[in-house]
Parts: C-alpha cells; structure tokens; sequence
RNA sequence: GGGUGCGUAGCUCAGUUGGAUAGAGCAACUGCCUUCUAAGCAGUCGGCCACAGGUUCGAAUCCUGUCGCACCCGCCA
C-alpha cells in the first residue's frame, strides 16, 4: 500500500518539477494522527528552499498531478504544506481481500535476497546460560526469522566461547579432583561444571604451582594432545546439552561454530596483516594502531592481535571470522548480536578488517547493540546471594508464576480444564512473557526485568496479545465456524468506524516489517502487534460478529480471521506460539 | 582523563530518523457484563521532553556547553 503510494507520488513530483529534483525522502509516511488521513505526504516543506516557491504551492502542483478517484478522496493540503491522503474504504475492503488471500499476508519477498549471517547467543562452554544471554539469543533469534520471512538466505551461528585460557585451568583442575569428568561422558551435570570451575579459578590464583600446571595444559590443548583435546571435548559436550536444554525451551534454531573453528586461521590472520604494512610490535604485542581512539595521553590505540607470549586474543579471532564468513560462506551482511559494552570492540574490529582489506565494498558489517537486564530497582540482577541468575531458573519461574495465574482463574471462573491444559498454557503464556517483555523494549537501552508486568494480562504484554488471538477462536468455536472454509467472494464490508480502523491497521504490515528489517527493532513490530490487539478489541466490543445479519456477519469473521492470522504470523516472527484457548 | 549511550506523566516505556496540539501501558478515579471469554471496552486525572544556548518556516529529535546515571578504555571475551 504505502509502496503503492510512494510510485504515484514520486511519478507526481517528476511531472510536476521535472526529472532534476532532487528527492525528500522518504516520500509518503503513515499519518501521525488519524485526524490527518491514513498517510500523508510532507514533502513540499523541504522542497520549498530548493524550489523557491511557497509550500503550499508547490503542495497544490503535486496534487494536480495525481489521479485519485480509484483510490482515494480528494486531497488535502493542511498547514504550512502537508498533504493529507485518505483510503476510500471501498479500497481498502478491496485490498484486505487480497491480503487475506495472501499466504505472507500481503508482505511482499524482497527484490534482492542477501546472504546473511547472524551472530547470537553465544554462552561460554564449561558456564551456564544466564539472563546476559537472554537478550542476544532472542534479539538475534528474532532478527533471524524476519530476515528470512522477508525472503534472505540467513546462517544463524553460535559463536560460543570454547577455547582460551580458562580451559587449561579447568582440565588440570580436573585432572587432580575429578579425573572421570575427563574421560567418560556425563560424569557431572552443568551445574557441578560451574562450581568446579570457581574452584579452579580460585586454586588458580592462589597457588603457583597449579598456575604453572594450568599453562602446560593450555600449550597441551594448543599442541592437540590427543588425551588434552579429548577432556575439551568433553567438557563441550556436556555444555552443549544444556544449552539445548534452554534451546528447545525458546524454540531457537542455531548453529554451533565456535572460537576453536577459527584456530586454523588465526597465523595467517597476523601475516595478512603484517602484508598489509599494518602491524606493529609494541611492548611485546603485535598490534594493529587504530584512527580515532587515543588513550590517556592522546597517543593512538592499539588493538592486540598476538600478546607477547604468542597467543592470540578474541580479536584476532573476530577478525579470522569476518574473513572466513565473507570468503568461504560468501556473507553480505554479518549481525552480531552483542550488549552495547561491546560497542567499542566491534568498531576496532571492523576498522582495522577494512584496513586489511577483508571487506569488500558490497558487504555491509551491522553491530546490533543491546542494553542490560537490570532488576526492578534499576540494579544489576542478581539472587538474593549475590550470584548471577541461571537462565534456566528465571525461565521456570516465568512458567510456573503463569500456571498459578493460570490456576486463580480457573478457581474464580469455576472453570475445569485438565493437567495438560494447564501445562501447555502456562508454558507458553510463561515464556512468550518473557520474549515479549524484552522484545517490546527498544533493544538499545537497558531494562527492567519485572514478572509482574510482563506476565500481567493487561498493556502492551504477550498475554493480552495471546488474548486477542484467542477470542478469534472463541467466535468460532461459539459459531460452529470452519475460519478456513470462508467464502471471500462475496467482498469485505467496512462500515463502521472500529471495522475501518482495524482492516486500516491491518493493511500497515507489510510497512513495520520493511521497517524492523531496515533498522532491526523488534519493539516496532510489537508496537505494531499491541494497537492491532486494541483495535480488535475495540472492533469486538462494538461490532457483533455471529448477531449480524449474513453478509456483515461474514465480513466481520473475515476482518476477525484476518487479525488472527496477522497476529500468529507477528508473534511467529518474534518466536512465540498462538494458543486456541487460555 | 577519553569514548559511547541514556535523561520524556507518580511508575514502566514509545516517539516511524526534523513535521501539525508530545503518545501508550500501569497505578488512581468514573461508567459498561440476561448478549461471541469483562484476561475486555469507554472516559477522567497526569508534561518546563534534565538544564542553558544555537541551527530554521518548524526541534523531544540536529549542533555546542553544563549537570546526573550507566557501560567501555594494551596483552579477558
């Protein structure tokens, strides 16, 4: 629609000024206030200085050119020089039955598909997930699907910390406490990983001699020992289970290609460097200076790619992946999804890959940033010891505070629904509350986690998406209708005012999800969700749907199937499941 | 000290990249269930957009400065 739109306003402005205009864009944008129109066109203003004629004037010539009785009613010129475009609802009901016919829902496949690769997740092996991946995982897992809805070839990748230093710690302490760990499969469960962990960090600092077995263990790891490179990948294994625990928990798809991938590549990454004139040894290190950050003193920055013992860093490694994803897996855009802490790591990153010459001119490197989850005092979030809080725990409790919510109505309504009822919608309700509450934010500040409000079945909340949805089905189930089997034939009628507003709101999809593919915000699309769920609504506090008489009766099922399937396809694309009752 | 981001209603947050009288939700208060799930709808109340300048037809949005908060800053990732 808004596509439609911009053709016929840009086709206007050339007849009217000819070819050499020089175009404002973005040409037409939904109208900020429904007293505007549905869209309207804000052009002439700016063009006023390039033109050297009165807003308004140049708004008129514009309208001349434009042929609207199809479509549109007359249009407006309001104010200084905007130009207010209203639907005809016969346009309107016309396209609604297309869309309705539409499997995507009127949102059309992009032009020119990209191959691109989505870094997410990424937890460290030998730790547990924790709330810090949260975001990234369901941000990245977000992103992934509405890429790829839009018609993009995506590789999701894990890149998850397997390899440095604290593995070397970690198998000699082993060795010593817990030598089956390292040998037979499963011996410990995650959680006894971490805490051996914290005592291998602890013996690390405090004693010598163990310090000094530790690094022999990392030389071992590096040399490939067959019995070293054994225990790490069984220390691997079981980190991996679990995360997949927490996977199939969110339903994530990714695939796992870790820091170790990238070991093979990282001697030549130093020699690329050293070829391209940009390496310089420095106290030891061999850094690549950077443009544009200085340190105290004003002298420039280095980044470090190979420290003075040899080894290298997680820059060097970034940098053998951006080589790799672009060489060998032909990406044209690479996504990190990381908190915005990283902010500055990346842009050392990405400068000195130009530098180097790693990144051709067609491919474009996005740093998606995130902020922190921060409890409700606006503190850092941690249990009440002090300690980081698992993913897993934060995840159950969402489950588990759903189902007494779940139960508490169930008492009050003197409702009976059996124990699998129970689980699957509160499982659900649960997790999508999660999701929901983080995806609606703006992923670029921090948060404030609240159970309270994000299970809350009121405001811009999952459970009150998940409720419009459900009431479609009610209709249904009460009218003994078959959503599937609606004869569309027979033309939408939008009469009344809620009946326009929502088919008017439904129509504006295919513009969020061009947007959040443009700008990667979650949070617009579940703005976008939210004022669909208010205006159905609305729609269903003020339109009757089985009462009217047949023909209304049938468009109105048919405007009441559309936001359902609007609605599933919107909470599919942010990773959360529909429930037909709840 | 330098860098980055933030500061919008009592609270939690939007604000479509410079457009019209700054918007939601929560909380508080008032109405609406013999009628498709009231988990809803309608309404009232609530603002010096941190502060001070500047840019222009027009600023919450861009620039400069000040204050406050958070994060990052050479061999961890």
């Amino acid at each position: 629609m808004i596509d439609n739109l911009r053709n016929i306003f840009a086709t206007a402005l050339k007849q009217a000024f000819g070819d050499d205009i020089i175009p404002v864009e973005p040409l037409v944008v939904p109208a900020t206030n429904p007293k505007f129109g549905d869209y309207q066109c804000n052009v002439a203003l700016p063009l006023a200085k390039q033109l050297k004629e009165k807003p308004r004037a140049i708004a008129q010539q514009i309208i001349d050119k434009i042929d609207i009785k199809d479509w549109g009613n007359p249009l407006e010129i309001a104010g200084p020089g905007f130009i207010n475009i209203t639907i005809k609802s016969e346009y309107i009901a016309k396209q609604i039955g297309e869309v309705y016919q539409d499997e995507n829902l009127g949102v059309s496949k992009i032009n020119n598909p990209q191959k691109i690769i989505i870094d997410f997740s990424s937890p460290n092996i030998a730790k547990e997930m924790h709330v810090g991946h949260l975001r990234s995982t369901i941000i990245g897992d977000t992103i992934a699907r509405i890429l790829e809805f839009r018609g993009h070839d995506v590789l999701r990748l894990n890149h998850v910390g397997d390899w440095g230093t604290q593995f070397g710690m970690l198998i000699a302490f082993l060795r010593l406490e817990k030598p089956e760990v390292l040998t037979t499969a499963n011996a410990v469960d995650i959680g006894d990983l971490v805490t051996l962990y914290k005592q291998a960090k602890l013996k690390f600092d405090q004693d010598k001699e163990f310090k000094e077995t530790a690094r022999q263990e990392v030389v071992k790891l590096q040399n490939k020992d067959p019995e070293s490179i054994k225990a790490w990948q069984l220390l691997c294994e079981q980190s991996r289970k679990e995360f997949q625990v927490i996977y199939e928990l969110l339903n994530i798809q990714i695939n796992e290609r870790g820091e170790s991938f990238y070991n093979p590549f990282l001697p030549d990454i130093i020699k690329d460097l050293e070829d391209a004139d940009l390496l310089v040894k420095d106290d030891g290190a061999k850094c690549v200076f950077l443009d544009n950050f200085v340190n105290k003193k004003g002298e420039p920055l280095p980044l470090i790619v190979q420290k003075s013992d040899g080894g290298y860093n997680y820059a060097t490694t970034d940098l053998a992946c951006l080589k790799y994803r672009i060489q060998q897996d032909k990406a044209t855009t690479i996504i990190y999804v990381t908190d915005a802490g990283q902010a500055n790591h990346f842009t050392q990153v990405f400068q000195v890959a130009k530098k180097a010459n790693f990144i051709p001119e067609n491919v474009k490197l996005v740093h998606v940033p995130f902020g922190l989850v921060l409890a409700e005092d606006g503190k850092k979030i941690k249990t009440r010891s002090g300690e980081t809080i698992r993913l897993k725990d934060l995840l159950d409790e969402a489950v588990n505070r759903a189902k007494k919510d779940l139960e508490n109505r169930l008492e009050t309504e003197a409702r009976n629904e059996d124990e699998n009822f129970i689980h699957q919608v509160s499982q659900i309700v649960g997790l999508s509350a999660v999701k929901y509450a983080d995806l609606s934010q703006n992923r670029t500040t921090d948060y404030k986690f609240s159970f309270n409000k994000m299970l809350a079945l009121q405001g811009n909340t999952a459970p009150y998406l998940l409720y419009a949805y459900v009431r479609v089905q009610g209709v249904s189930r009460k009218g003994n209708i078959n959503l599937e089997n609606l004869n569309i034939n027979q033309g939408i009628i939008l009469k009344e005012d809620s009946e326009l507003v929502l088919a008017k709101h439904i129509l504006q999809l295919d513009y969020i999800i061009k947007e959040v593919e443009k700008d990667l915000l979650p949070n617009r699309l579940c703005l976008y969700l939210f004022e669909l769920s208010q205006k159905f609504n609305q729609f269903y506090d003020q339109c009757p749907i089985l009462q009217a008489e047949e023909e209304v009766k049938l468009s109105r099922l048919i405007l009441a199937d559309l936001t359902a399937k609007v609605i599933k396809l919107g909470l599919s694309l942010l990773g959360i499941s529909v429930l037909e009752r709840m």
